[in-house]
RNA sequence: GCCCCUGUGGCGGAAUUGGUAGACGCGCUGGAUUCAAAAUCCAGUUCUUUCGGGAGUGUCCGUUCGAGUCGGACCAGGGGCACCA
């Protein structure tokens, strides 16, 4: 942990805070003033410390049960990039202090393309020109309103400020370039200043193009004229041959860059380094509802932690909640203590812990819940990593990266004897709904809106209403469907079955009141099915003789658990549902059969034994309902699992389909083992078949047994 | 702006490794039942057609005997962008 400086959105006349969520078009969104970037003490995690090992293990066969797109956001998050540290020298000597300007770029190889510098604002040496240049803080001030999220940054209008200082080309004699404060530049990143080649990056070249700086291609594309070749309003980003470029000319990107790289450090002018896009985890919350930070001020002392006795630090019960800004602050007694070090008058810190923290460990307290201490490494490291996690994709990033990091500090503290807390990873999708928002731009609740006409009005005031785009449901934009309200119309077996039959569960779910109806409908029908068997599983024949009539249900039976148990243990609960909604229907036809053609008791019992077991996990009410019904043993939750017979599955014949010219034009009813010279000799006496090669001839014939022919002509 | 994902009938979605596009559900249409309706049951349902066929998986191009599936370019929607969690 470590304090440091970092950037806030300030509202001014609240005088808190903001998320950049409550930044609205770069206003806060109560006091509707413009937001500020501020700069504040705040407590860090140093995750960048673990950079390396969070990469590596993406990779490395430890994350093997994750999946790649979520792996893959991690990297790009992390984003280690080799590159090069140089330094540009300054015209005239030492200004405020710098002899030179460092900078950090990941493309060394465009440097004889180099047009101009560009500093972030936030840069040391900006701050010292804006102190005798009010229209430079003018300009810093107007940066500052962009807010400090990542988005707000890149998307803002490239802006730019000349210094009136100008720069050497270490390696162009007599080569000189401007300097200039831009708003696009990250002081996080690198050192907060990068030499811009317009040519080959898109928003150097925006920027150029504003100001009028050149703009040198050194990077020309396969196959083009260097002759004619120019940029235009895209830059060139792809590979291809160095030009204009002195002694790189002719390489490719990657054979320059290590070129440049060597060439630089042998003659002293640079070093390669290497940079995260990672930066530390910032923990510190303006707000009462937080874990408080156990540190305390003192003014002899310093910072002084809370001693570990004296844990947790307890939130005071009472708050004043009826000002804006951090309640814990201006709180009249809580934080005022005596220094534990040497008991003079001393301050609680009032920040409280970020509430990623919280759910970044919570799985290793879920192994011993009721212990004293935080953890308890002998159960945790029974139970731990957690086999299957499951989460939003939304989480892909932050709260499963802060997980993994927090789980390597809690190895190093003894806590656990792991590094990485969730062995497979499942990102499921989100419910979403359709928003609503009235005429004062308030959002709505769905149950607080009624279809009226061709629009939506407000169920009690009768107001119109704006259908906004469908989202996932949140607390703040209303969208949400309460479980209660859904279990108290359909049951929950009706709601579980429609969430689970209607997307796949790693995609999204609209939430529609037709759905949940038609999980209704179903359960009815499987009840009434079962209504009429009662007591079928009790009269248990004494010997399983089954009839040949009994063949085609047997086949629907197991091929039935087959499918649903192969479905659910890949989690593809639709498909599984959908496998049953065709065993219900084909067991209720052979259930009303009567005469020589119905079905033995014996196989009846073992058709709904199955269904009724494999119906269970999705409705477990109908199913325990269902079972006490039929007589069957205890709880339908304690039965073993239904086992299928392979020879029971296969068919005396399959269909062949025959393309001629690559469309489908026939089908075959043919045995499953069929030779391939009998598929041919009946495909080619087919009469379509026939009708379309009639007077042509077969260039070629392809056949690949149990899938397809196809006649090539 | 950058990173990741998705795109198939009126709708949600099926389609092991490239091999019958549209399983299953919703909706709709017709029929049965009913005095009538609801509910239920049965049948049909990609579009088009001169009934031979023809077109079709966001758009365009490519690879292949064969592309929803593979490659390239583009378009649209969603998730994330470090203080929503």
């Amino acid at each position: 942990m470590e304090r440091k400086k970092s950037f806030v959105n300030w509202d001014p006349v609240d005088g808190t805070v903001l998320a950049n969520e409550q930044v609205i078009d770069g206003k806060g969104w109560r006091s509707g003033a413009p937001v500020e970037r501020r700069e504040l003490s705040q407590w860090f995690f140093k995750i960048t410390d673990e950079a390396e090992d969070l990469l590596a293990a993406l990779d490395d066969g430890r994350l093997d049960g994750w999946p790649d797109n979520v792996k893959l956001m991690q990297k790009n998050w992390i984003g280690k990039s080799k590159g090069l540290k140089m330094s540009f020298p300054l015209v005239g000597g030492d200004v405020h202090g710098y002899a030179a300007i460092d900078i950090f770029t990941t493309r060394p190889d465009t440097l004889f393309g180099a047009s101009f510098i560009g500093l972030s604002p936030d840069h040391p040496l900006v701050k010292s020109f804006a102190a005798s240049d009010p229209k430079l803080q003018k300009f810093i001030d107007e940066c500052q309103k962009i807010g400090t999220s990542e988005e707000a940054i890149e998307k803002a209008d490239k802006k730019g400020y000349r210094l009136p200082i100008e720069v050497t080309h270490p390696l162009i004699e007599g080569e000189t370039l401007s300097v200039w404060v831009a708003n696009f530049i990250l002081i996080q990143y690198g050192t907060g200043a990068i030499f811009a080649c317009p040519a080959h990056d898109q928003r150097d070249l925006d920027f150029a193009r504003k100001y009028d700086l050149p703009v040198r291609p050194v990077v020309l594309p396969k196959g083009a004229d260097p002759k004619t070749w120019d940029v235009d309003e895209e830059a060139f980003v792809g590979d291809g041959t160095l030009f204009n470029s002195k002694f790189l000319d002719g390489l490719s990107v990657d054979d320059a860059l290590s070129k440049i790289i060597e060439y630089m450090e042998s003659k002293g002018l640079g070093e390669s380094t290497t940079t995260w896009r990672l930066r530390d985890w910032g923990i510190s919350r303006q707000r009462y509802w937080g874990c408080p930070i156990p540190i305390i001020h003192c003014p002899k002392c310093d910072i002084v932690p809370v001693p570990t006795n004296d844990l947790p630090v307890k939130l005071p019960d009472e708050a004043d909640f009826s000002k804006p800004g951090n309640p814990l602050d201006r709180h009249p007694t809580w934080k005022h203590v005596k220094c534990p070090k040497c008991g003079e008058d001393a301050t609680r810190e009032t920040d409280t812990f970020d509430t990623f923290v919280d759910s970044s460990w919570y799985f290793a307290r879920f192994a011993a819940p009721s212990d004293q201490a935080p953890t308890n490494p002998e159960e945790a490291n029974y139970w731990l990593p957690v086999d299957q996690y499951i989460g939003g994709i939304e989480h892909a990033i932050l709260h499963l990266l802060y997980a993994r990091y927090f789980t390597r500090m809690m190895k190093a503290c003894g806590h656990v004897n792991i590094e990485e807390p969730f062995r497979n990873l499942f990102t499921q999708g989100m419910v979403t709904h359709a928003t609503f928002k009235d005429t004062q731009g308030q959002w709505l609740f769905p149950e607080d809106v009624i279809a009226k006409d061709d629009g939506f009005v407000h169920a009690k005031t009768g107001e119109p209403v704006t259908v906004g785009p469908i989202e996932k449901m949140s607390k703040s934009k209303k969208n949400v469907v309460s479980p209660e309200m859904i279990a108290d119309s359909y049951g929950a077996d009706a709601a579980r079955w429609f969430m689970l039959s209607d997307s796949p569960p790693e995609r999204d779910v609209e939430w529609t009141d037709s759905g949940v109806e038609g999980a209704w409908r179903l359960i009815n029908r499987v009840w009434d099915m079962i209504e009429p068997q009662a007591e079928l599983l009790r009269e248990k024949a004494d010997t399983q003789t089954f009839a040949d009539t009994d063949q085609d249900l047997r086949r629907a039976t197991h091929s039935a658990i087959k499918g649903v148990s192969d479905d659910i243990a890949h989690f593809r609960f639709n498909k599984a549902i959908a496998r049953l909604y065709e065993f219900i229907g084909f067991l209720r036809k052979s259930a009303a059969l009567s005469g020589n053609t119905a079905p033995t008791q014996p196989a009846l019992a073992e058709a709904f034994s199955a269904l009724i077991r494999l119906i269970a996990p999705f409705t477990p009410h109908l199913a325990e309902e269902s079972w006490a019904h039929l007589g069957g043993d205890g709880l339908v939750c304690n039965a073993p699992w239904p086992s299928y017979d392979e020879g029971l599955l296969a068919t005396e014949t399959i269909i062949l389909p025959i393309q001629i010219n690559g469309k489908k034009r026939a089908e075959l009813h043919i045995a499953p083992d069929a030779s391939k010279d009998m598929i041919e000799q009946q495909a080619l006496s087919n009469e379509a078949v026939k009708r379309h090669i009639a007077g042509k001839t077969i260039a070629k014939l392809i056949i690949v047994p149990g899938r397809i022919v196809n006649i090539v002509l």
